[in-house]
DNA sequence: GCGACAG
DNA sequence: ATCTTGTCGC
């Protein structure tokens, strides 16, 4: 796959105000509502025994500055494609500029790859971003495939409901923005999405925080989330990723 | 000035 | 993200 909009490839090299100047940009090409492929409609839908999605995961690992991106695609529970690349990140991490520290190395890596998946998991925020557009959105609107963006931890925005010790097994929060984000204030750009919890409240297990990449709304990006995270806390394509990416680099 | 901050 | 052993709980 590559850019279908080379003017959106993150490109380390600009000021910070140009950075945050291309983010707008991006944010208002961005389609924060469903726009899916019917392939991809039927991967909510059991009633579909055929004709499954690509489903792709993406995540970086790094060894010293050098940023590796491995992106698995699987349909149904098997892998049908993997790619990595790796690529020298030029600026340290900045919180809200991280795609123009590791979109480089992504971007790499889906030149690589030859099938198209129908949606794609990012490792890291959509919506859920200060100007709207964090790294699943940079991604997805420069390659113009539907994005979900999958972050561990809560870069802004605010929970409807306290989560504290984590939610019940199953169950969402919808994340509001709140003063740091560019979106009317209350306005749903996420959920904090509970995959796993465990069932004593001796351990409590925190939820993952997804967000719109593109061409998928929120309710819809968190539906795929859970659907996806059939072993573990994490969608299996984004894990898959994971593992990948380490077992990259620790070949070196 | 203070607080907050994906990976 | 990464540095890293043991340890708590099921």
């Amino acid at each position: 796959m590559d850019a279908v909009r080379p003017e959106f490839v993150p490109d380390p090299s600009l000021s910070r105000d140009e950075m945050e100047q291309l983010q707008r940009d991006i944010a208002a090409a961005a389609v924060f509502e469903d726009d899916i492929d019917d392939v991809l409609a039927t991967a909510l839908d059991d009633s579909f025994t055929d004709s499954r999605p690509l489903v792709a995961g993406v995540d970086q690992g790094f060894h010293g500055d050098d940023a590796t991106s491995a992106i698995v695609v699987m349909r149904d529970g098997t892998v049908v494609e993997r790619v990595h690349a790796t690529e020298r990140a030029e600026i340290p991490y900045i919180p809200g500029l991280l795609s123009f520290r590791e979109g480089g190395a992504i971007l790499s890596a889906f030149e690589h790859l030859e099938c198209n998946p129908d949606v794609v998991l990012v490792d890291g925020s959509g919506r859920i971003h200060f100007r709207e557009a964090g790294l699943a959105t940079h991604i997805g609107v420069t390659l113009d495939v539907p994005t979900v963006g999958v972050a561990k931890s809560l870069l802004c925005g605010r929970p409807r409901q306290p989560i504290e010790q984590g939610l019940p097994e199953g169950t969402r929060v919808a994340i509001e923005a709140d003063g740091d984000v560019t979106a009317p204030a209350g306005t749903v750009i996420g959920y904090a999405v509970q995959t796993r919890q465990y069932d004593s409240p001796d351990r409590h297990v925190n939820p993952l925080y997804v967000s719109p990449g593109h061409r998928v709304g929120a309710e819809t990006a968190a539906d795929l989330v859970a659907r996806y995270a059939t072993e573990y806390k994490l969608p299996e394509p984004v894990r898959l990723a994971d593992r990948y990416a380490d077992e990259v680099i620790g070949r070196r």
